[in-house]
Formats: structure tokens, C-alpha cells, sequence
DNA sequence: GAGTTTGAAACT
DNA sequence: CAGTTTCAAACTC
């Protein structure tokens, strides 16, 4: 153990000034982070501490937080280390601060990786040094003498305190397929161990806990450092290869993880998704852009910084601090601004997750996705809050959505440059189009949802609101990527005041297991925010929660479906005036009000926004968006029927998925309003497929490249905002898809509802296979459906070949740029 | 906030 | 399938 490890240590530090390690370095594309003596091997450590790897959720907590805390103490000295190569004081002073004294490298090595394993440390006592001396060896082995070794420690320290080297070596091994990579890591695994030894030479006493601590925060070294580096480099772009390499890097915890260890991988992904996201921008606001495969490294090692960050607040107060002392130390500028954008960053991740985590919750702590999964509490909220927020309807558990929407999620991953979120996008297709499978009965489906929402809820949100980001605005493109746009935080602000507006049962009885129970029957969890008693409808309870599902369905295999559903008349022919007849949606299975007259919320039809149907057995309909006998508002009073469209429409906005709002970014009225100018415009329209066509030729005159954005989007409606289509297609298809019943309420009755958006929407729906919509939904689309995860493009009708083609061709097309956004950031 | 009304969901 | 009960949201005060 000692020996290779010691050896490592010394050939290390050699081979650094070798030549051929010049040599080498300079052939390696990732040069650049070799400048800065990152310790990446911590890096991997910070991977796997941070997270939610960790069965125990306090102790992730506990660590996370001391990491985040720690973290950018340690920057400081990371900087100057970085900045002044071979200035060991420095980095020992920054370290001394939590570390504490050891005799031997080997000993740092220990403490360092069982501070990586935050379980491991956190049960440890700290005045047990001795045991740590002893276990730290085998760690240290694999840590220090492979160069991937960075990485493994977290896979190891996740699975078990216990260090399954072998597994872990195997793991890692994988991870660092690319070779590039490899050598970065091993390079400054190397350097790190060195510079390890010398703050322990400086150091005299020491303190288990602090120690520890110290070696977390020296473990997130090298994100600052890379970070720092990054800007320094001030050119680099997101490489294609590099976000395919991460995405292959990211997945493959989950390939290793067992199923204990799932969620805890997801919630790492999600994280590093979103960290590449944040990268990505940070890449963009540099400018000038370089292809470089250290940009993986970048990503990892900034994602495994973010994983870090746990808790919001001390994340903010301490980079505030850091900044400061940053500043106060010559050629710490830089870093500082880093700093502060990183913050920015984060606080707009935060925000984004704000919805998802806090949108149901005031909870205090909850970090990111990544901590979550190590806690229980946690998980459970982001999990029920990505969806509750019914701000992101499609997300979390929305059952009803993955099940009734057929989504292009792939193709929106490969076209969109929301590379950020792409992992998280695939898993999302995952569970959106699996259940799809048209030979799948309902019930399969649900199961198979459920089977994956548990685990991917938390993460689905997170796919969700980094989805939506990048595709807000048309006019947004260059914001895509800039977490930091003023209008995309308050955006996130917004949403989350709305989130926290959803969902919120309060059952008493049932349990939140029955179909009484609002957020059980949207297919979310409760949240903090919900006022049930004696809930089980929680992640905590997930197996009972699926077992009562089941067996609702098994009653009901569409229990758990929209209740407003389209009708037929939203799939009709081109030309064929059917689609402008009133009830363009109606309640699934109709109302049956005797004495609200079906003007009120108690009436679901009314409430969902959409006129009683020939289904309906109310009694004196007076349903304001249409009779049961077909007779229209007509015979309303204008005034009682604007009360009670407004009144319905306020519902309805409850109920109108959130990240569609968020997808439009843009005030719901706007929409309405661009609607309805839009309906005038195209009255006169024959055909309107030869509309969308002709918009969309235009369209992709005016941006080629982004031509295909449009119809992808348009048929995924989540992420429906096409930065390429600033006109009023885009508006047209999310208004029409969006809202359907909802938005309609929006908008003058139905006669006034948008033709030409619903022409358009048919259109969209026309490339929808109907096999994949759910039996019951069958030439039919959900408002609901529609929303979050939105449909897939498939084989459409005859009638449209034409067009699915042209579709195919460009989602095809469109998946080529990999990040469209970064290479072209200045043509947006 | 408590009490009432209402209609869907669940049960028989 | 119909009738009844239970339930929680919507509504009213």
C-alpha cells in the first residue's frame, strides 16, 4: 500500500518536470488545466462527496454543507497555488484552516479520502485517528496510485464505506475512457497528493473533523481552480465530443450504480447536467470559443464543484466572502468575478431549483437535486415539488403527462442546445415515450412510469427546468445559456412564487391515496406545502403509492388520465371546418353538476376550462365555454360570463402546466393577444397547413440552421418556444397546445379561439401517431398531455406525409449543430 | 378560519 | 349499473 502509493508521490512530482510529462502535456488537449495545479484527483473526491451518493441524508447534508462552506475558503489559497506554482504555503495556509497536522503523506492521503467519504467520516469519531490511519491506506491506494483514482473514491465511499477497490478501479476505469481525460486526472491526482504532502509539512496538530473538512474543501480545490482556469483560457466552446464524452461520464454512475444507489447517481447526473449548463454559459460569456477536450474536465470538475454547493444561502454568503478575501489578495480578481458569476449561476440554478425543491416547501436546506437524494425529506420534496409546482406539470410524477404524452424529448435533445440538460432529457424520454409504446396497455405504462418516477422524479424536474430554459424565447437565444439574464432570474423568481401556488391537497382521510386527493391523482407526491393528514401519498411510501395506483388504475385504467381531453375535432382534416366548432376540448368523462350549473369550480368541466359535452348529465348547464346542448354563452350575461371565464381562467391557470409558462416566458395576455392577432391574420387562410408551411419556410429562410427548431418544438409544446420562430408560429402552437382548454379561457369563446393557432395545432397533432396516444385519448389530445412532455414527432397522416417528412428531414438536421447556441452566440 | 355546499370518487 | 356514502375542494360567511 504505502509503497506504490509513496512511490507514485515521488515519480510524481518528477515526472512533472520531466520532459516527457512536458512533452505529453503539450500534446494533450488539455493542456491548459495542467497549468493549474488543480488537484483533480480531489476533484473526484468532491464528485463523490457531495453527494447524495451517501446513503445517510444527514450526514450528506452535514458534509455538503461544509463543503460548500469550505469550499471557497479554500479557493483563495487553490488560486494562489494556481497563480504561484510551488508556493506550498499558500495552499497549506488555506488548508490549515480546516486541516490538521499529519506526519506522513500517507496520513493526508488517508484523511483526505475518508473526508471524501462523508460517511465514513461523519461516523468516524473524531478523536480516532489511529483508525482512520489504518483504513485511509487502502483508499489511499487506489486514490493515489491510479490516475482515475480521483474518481473513484466516490464511487466507492457511495456504494459502501467499506472501499470495494476493484469495483471502484473497474468504475472508474470506465469513466475516464477518454484518455485525454485520464492523463488529466492522473496528472493532477499526482500534483495533488504533492501539494497534499506540503500542507501537511506545514501543518503541526490536527484535528480529525477539521481535517477532514480541510481535505473536502482541498478536494474542491481544483473546481476553483478550473474554474479560474477556465476564464483564464477565455476561449473555449463546448465540444460536441466533449458534452458526449460527459454525458457518457455522467451515465456511467448510473450504469455502475446498483439500485440502491440510482437515485443517489441520478441526482449526480441531474447536477452535472445542469453544471455543464452553467459551464456552458460561462463558456459563452467568455466569447471567444476553443474546441478543446479539457473541456470535459472543465465540466467535471465544475459540476463535482457544484455538487459540492449544497446549501444555497451559505453558498451565497460564503462566495461573498470568498469574493472578498479573494479580492483582497493580488491576482485574485479573476476569481473573484468568477466568483461572483458562479454565483450568479448558482443562484439562478437555485431559483430554478427553488421551484422544484422550495416551490412546495419552504424547505430551508434543499440544496440542489444532487443533495437530495441523500436525503430522504429532501428527495421526497424535490421529487413531489418538481411536479406539485404545478409550474412544471409534465415533471416529477406527473404521471398523466409521461403517459399520455408522446414526447420528442430525444429530438429536442439532440436538436436543442440545451445540451445541458441532455442526459436528464434522455431519461426523460425515456419514461415519456416508453409508456408510449402503443401496444402498451395503461396500466403498463403507469407501472412503468412508476417504476421510473421514483427514481427519476427528482431528476425529471430538474430536466424539466433546464429544458425549459434554453428554450423560453425566441428572442431569448442568446439567454438560452445565460443564467445569469436578468429576465431569465426573475423569470425563475416568478416561477417560483407561482410553484409554490399548486397543488396543495388537503386530505384527511384518504390518505392522499385516493383520487380525492388532487395531488395524488395528478400522479404527484405531497409536499410540504400540502396540509393532508396521515399522508402516504410520499416517495417515503412510494410502494404503497404505486400499489394503490395500480390498483386504481386496474379499476380505472384511465384514472389517472386528463380529464379534459380534445376531441376528435381537434384531429380533423385540413379545411375541414369541424375544428372550429365549439368544443374543441371537453371533459374526459363529463360533468354531472345539479346545482352549479356547471358556472362554478365545482364543476370539472367548467373548471378545466372546456364546455360541457353530450358526456355531461348536468342540469341546467351554463357552462360559460359551452353548453352541454350546444348552446353557447350566448344567452349568458356578458358581465356573469367574463366573471366567470375569469373565474375559470384563474383556475385554469392553476392548472395550466407551469413550464409551459415558463416555455412561453412571456405574460399569458401577450399570448393571448398574439393569439388572437394571429387568428385575424390567418382568417382568411384556406389551408393551414399551407400556413405553417409557408411560416415555417420563412422561418427557415430567415434562420436556416434553426429551421427545424420549430417543428420539434411544436410538437414537443413544453419546449415549444422556437428561438428561430419569432413570429407568431411559435405563439400559435403553444397557445393552441399549450392551453388548449386552458388558454382558451384566456381568450374569447371558443367561435373567437384562435383558428389559425388551432389549424397550426392540428397541424402538430396531425404528426402525432395516434398509437401513441392512450387508447382513451386517441385522436384526441389532452390539454394536459400536451403541455409537459408534448408529442412526439411520428409517421403523420397521409394528408401531412409531406410534412412529417419535412419534419423527419429537419429533426435530423436540426440534431447536426451540437451547440448552436456557442458556436453562433454572437449571430443570436 | 369555520362551516356549508357541491360533486367526484369510492363503496355496496 | 344504480344508489349510497365518503371525501375534499370550492365556496360562503
Amino acid at each position: 500500500m504505502d509503497t506504490p502509493v509513496k512511490n507514485q508521490l515521488a515519480t510524481t512530482s518528477k515526472f512533472e518536470d520531466s520532459p516527457v510529462f512536458n512533452y505529453i502535456s503539450n500534446l494533450s488537449p488539455i493542456e491548459p488545466v495542467k497549468s493549474i495545479p488543480t488537484d483533480h484527483a480531489f476533484t473526484s473526491l468532491t464528485f463523490a462527496s457531495p453527494s447524495s451518493v451517501f446513503p445517510s441524508p444527514q450526514i450528506g447534508i452535514h458534509k455538503e454543507s461544509r463543503f460548500s462552506i469550505r469550499r471557497h475558503q479554500f479557493s483563495d489559497p487553490s488560486k494562489n497555488e494556481s497563480s504561484q506554482i510551488g508556493n506550498k504555503n499558500n495552499t497549506s495556509e488555506g488548508v490549515s484552516v480546516a486541516v490538521q497536522p499529519s506526519d506522513s503523506c500517507t496520513e493526508n492521503f488517508e484523511c483526505c479520502t475518508s473526508a471524501s467519504s462523508a460517511r465514513e467520516i461523519t461516523n468516524k469519531p473524531t478523536d480516532e485517528p489511529s483508525e482512520l490511519v489504518i483504513e485511509l491506506p487502502n483508499t489511499l491506494k487506489y486514490d493515489c496510485g491510479s490516475p482515475d483514482s480521483d474518481m473513484v473514491p466516490p464511487d466507492a465511499i457511495k456504494a459502501d464505506a467499506a472501499p470495494d477497490i476493484a469495483g471502484t478501479l473497474e468504475s472508474f476505469d470506465e469513466f475516464l475512457r477518454d484518455d485525454s481525460k485520464g492523463k488529466l486526472h492522473s496528472f493532477e491526482s499526482e500534483k495533488n497528493l504533492r501539494n497534499i504532502c506540503s500542507i501537511e509539512q506545514n501543518i503541526e496538530a490536527c484535528d480529525w473533523v477539521s481535517f477532514v473538512s480541510g481535505a473536502a474543501d482541498l478536494l474542491n480545490l481544483d473546481s476553483s481552480m478550473i474554474e479560474e482556469h477556465f476564464e483564464a483560457q477565455n476561449h473555449k466552446s463546448v465540444d460536441p465530443g466533449t458534452i458526449s464524452f460527459l454525458s457518457t461520464v455522467l451515465q456511467l454512475p448510473q450504469d455502475n450504480a446498483n439500485d440502491v444507489e440510482k437515485t443517489e447517481t441520478v441526482g449526480i447526473i441531474s447536477c452535472k447536467q445542469r453544471e455543464i449548463g452553467e459551464t456552458v454559459t460561462q463558456s459563452r460569456e467568455i466569447g471567444n470559443l476553443k474546441k478543446t477536450d479539457q473541456t470535459s474536465a472543465i465540466f467535471s470538475s465544475t459540476l463535482l464543484d457544484k455538487l459540492v454547493v449544497s446549501d444555497l444561502s451559505d453558498k451565497v454568503d460564503d462566495k461573498g466572502k470568498k469574493c472578498m478575501d479573494s479580492s483582497s489578495k493580488p491576482g485574485s480578481h479573476r476569481l473573484c468575478s468568477i466568483r461572483r458569476r458562479c454565483l450568479v449561476f448558482e443562484t439562478s440554478g437555485a431559483h430554478k431549483n427553488k421551484p422544484i425543491c422550495d416551490s412546495n416547501s419552504s424547505s430551508p436546506a434543499i440544496p440542489s437535486d444532487c443533495e437530495v437524494f441523500s436525503n430522504e425529506k429532501q428527495a421526497q420534496i424535490n421529487t413531489a415539488s418538481g411536479y406539485s409546482s404545478t409550474m412544471l406539470p409534465g415533471i416529477g410524477l406527473h404521471l398523466n403527462a409521461l403517459a399520455t404524452a408522446p414526447t420528442d424529448n430525444k429530438v429536442v435533445k439532440l436538436e436543442s442546445p440545451a445540451f445541458r440538460s441532455k442526459q436528464i432529457i434522455m431519461l426523460n424520454s425515456m419514461v415519456s415515450c416508453n409508456p408510449l409504446t402503443p401496444g402498451q396497455n395503461p396500466l403498463d405504462k403507469s407501472l412503468t412510469l412508476k417504476t421510473l418516477e421514483g427514481e427519476l422524479a427528482p431528476h425529471y424536474n430538474e430536466a424539466q427546468v433546464t429544458e425549459n430554459a434554453p428554450q423560453t424565447s425566441t428572442s431569448a437565444v442568446n439567454e438560452e445559456f445565460d443564467q445569469s439574464s436578468p429576465r431569465r432570474k426573475r423569470f425563475k423568481l416568478e416561477h417560483v412564487e407561482e410553484s409554490n401556488a399548486c397543488k396543495r391537497c388537503n386530505c384527511k382521510r384518504s390518505k392522499c391515496l385516493k383520487l380525492y386527493c388532487e395531488c395524488f391523482a395528478a400522479g404527484l407526491y405531497c409536499v410540504e406545502p400540502c396540509s393532508c393528514q396521515d399522508c402516504f401519498n410520499k416517495p417515503i411510501h412510494e410502494s404503497t403509492v404505486l400499489e394503490t395506483r395500480r390498483n386504481i388504475e386496474s379499476r380505472n385504467p384511465l384514472a389517472f388520465a386528463p380529464k379534459v381531453i380534445r376531441s376528435a375535432d381537434v384531429v380533423p382534416e385540413f379545411g375541414d371546418e369541424s375544428n372550429k366548432t365549439p368544443a374543441s376540448a371537453r371533459h374526459k368523462r363529463g360533468c354531472n353538476c345539479k346545482k352549479s350549473s356547471c358556472l362554478k369550480k365545482y364543476c370539472e368541466c367548467f373548471q378545466g376550462g372546456v364546455g360541457c359535452s353530450i358526456n355531461c348529465r348536468c342540469r341546467g348547464c351554463k357552462n360559460a365555454f359551452g353548453r352541454k346542448d350546444g348552446a353557447e354563452e350566448t344567452d349568458i350575461e356578458g358581465e356573469e360570463l367574463e366573471a366567470c371565464k375569469k373565474n375559470a381562467l384563474d383556475a385554469s391557470l392553476h392548472t395550466v402546466k407551469e413550464d409551459d409558462k415558463e416555455h412561453l416566458d412571456f405574460p399569458i395576455t401577450e399570448l393571448s393577444e398574439n393569439s388572437r392577432s394571429l387568428s385575424q391574420e390567418s382568417e382568411g387562410c384556406k389551408n393551414a397547413l399551407e400556413i405553417s408551411l409557408q411560416e415555417v419556410n420563412e422561418s427557415e429562410k430567415e434562420h436556416p440552421d434553426l429551421s427545424i427548431t420549430p417543428f420539434s418544438e411544436i410538437s414537443r409544446p413544453s419546449i415549444r418556444m422556437p428561438f428561430s420562430f419569432s413570429g407568431k408560429l411559435p405563439f400559435s402552437s403553444l397557445l393552441s397546445v399549450g392551453s388548449s382548454a386552458q388558454f382558451c379561457t384566456s381568450q374569447k369563446p371558443r367561435t373567437k379561439y384562435s383558428l389559425s393557432s388551432r389549424l397550426k395545432f392540428e397541424t402538430h397533432l396531425q404528426m402525432i401517431p395516434e398509437d401513441e396516444t392512450p387508447e382513451a385519448l386517441n385522436s384526441t389530445s389532452d390539454v394536459k398531455s400536451t403541455s409537459p412532455n408534448s408529442k412526439r414527432v411520428s409517421p403523420p397522416k397521409q394528408e401531412f406525409g409531406s410534412t412529417a417528412r419535412r419534419m423527419g428531414r429537419k429533426l435530423i438536421l436540426r440534431s447536426i449543430p451540437p451547440f448552436p447556441s456557442l458556436s453562433s452566440t454572437g449571430e443570436q
